[in-house]
DNA sequence: ATACAACCTCCAGTTACTGTAGGAGCAAGC
DNA sequence: GCTTGCTCCTACAGTAACTGGAGGTTGTAT
């Protein structure tokens, strides 16, 4: 029961690994709920923020965008709702890195190509070169 | 001998497939020199251009950053130097794909294996945000 | 009392464009 | 000659998700 009543957002910082200004952006977007202030105008935060914020790194290390975590932690606070809607942005999800590994993967693939064409000679031979500039034959 | 003597920024953009503002964009950011103008202002270009911006075009397919496509532009116009600057600048540039690939085959890997986890009960249930969630056991 | 750390707000910069506002020029038809 | 409509011009805001810094205040420790 030797809980810290409060935290500074230094604190916070601390203990998820976030920036202090990356909490200040997380607020500013409606992530974080705006923080209760010192009389100094200090922001304070309490353990619910704490979990609330870890869910967002923990989130965004998963590669959900900011509006996905929005909805997901909108999601999360409603206890009783079936999880299909968690489910569903979670295969949304991993369809667009799908996506961008596939895409990332052709890149590879013909700039491998084209690396391995080159036969070090100079500029004017370069197949590398030739490959990026246009065509002229004919 | 039939050939355009200049192009407007239009006809530029539609034999290369791009887009006017980003044909001035390349040229704010020095990738195209600052274009000739007519008397009322408006730009023109020559063959020597629409080959500038195809290499540039070219280059983006192929995933190469601006800073990249600049140095492979300057490199190209020296045709008499060997090539190995092109090749290490490639060489870099797919190091950084694999490591994107990399990275999201993880990031796969990890979001497919939570979303596998998942039951289809409540959100109190859902093993998707419970793993979102910090842990509290102990 | 005086450092010095930590906090505050506001704003610019990152990447590579894209879109828009507000205005001027140019060619065609009448 | 005039209007219509397309293309062009500059300049700037917005995108995603922060990051860093300037300039100023507050809290704490010595
Ligand atoms: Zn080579
Ligand atoms: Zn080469
Ligand atoms: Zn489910
Ligand atoms: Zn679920």
């Amino acid at each position: 029961m030797a809980e810290a009543a409060h935290l500074a957002i230094g604190d916070l910082a601390r203990l998820t690994g976030t920036k202090v200004n990356t909490i200040r952006f997380y607020e500013e977007g409606g992530l974080l709920p705006q923080a209760e202030r010192t009389a100094s105008g200090r922001r304070i935060y309490r353990d619910a923020d704490t979990k609330r914020l870890a869910f967002i790194r923990q989130s965004r290390n998963l590669g959900f965008p900011l509006d996905a975590v929005r909805e997901l932690l909108t999601l999360a606070d409603d206890a009783n709702q079936p999880c299909e809607a968690v489910d569903r942005i979670a295969r949304v999800h991993l369809a667009e890195i799908d996506r961008k590994i596939a895409d990332l993967s052709a890149l590879r693939s013909e700039l491998s190509r084209v690396i391995g064409s080159c036969s070090h000679g100079t500029v004017a031979d370069c197949k590398i070169i030739e490959t990026l500039a246009p065509h002229t034959d004919g």
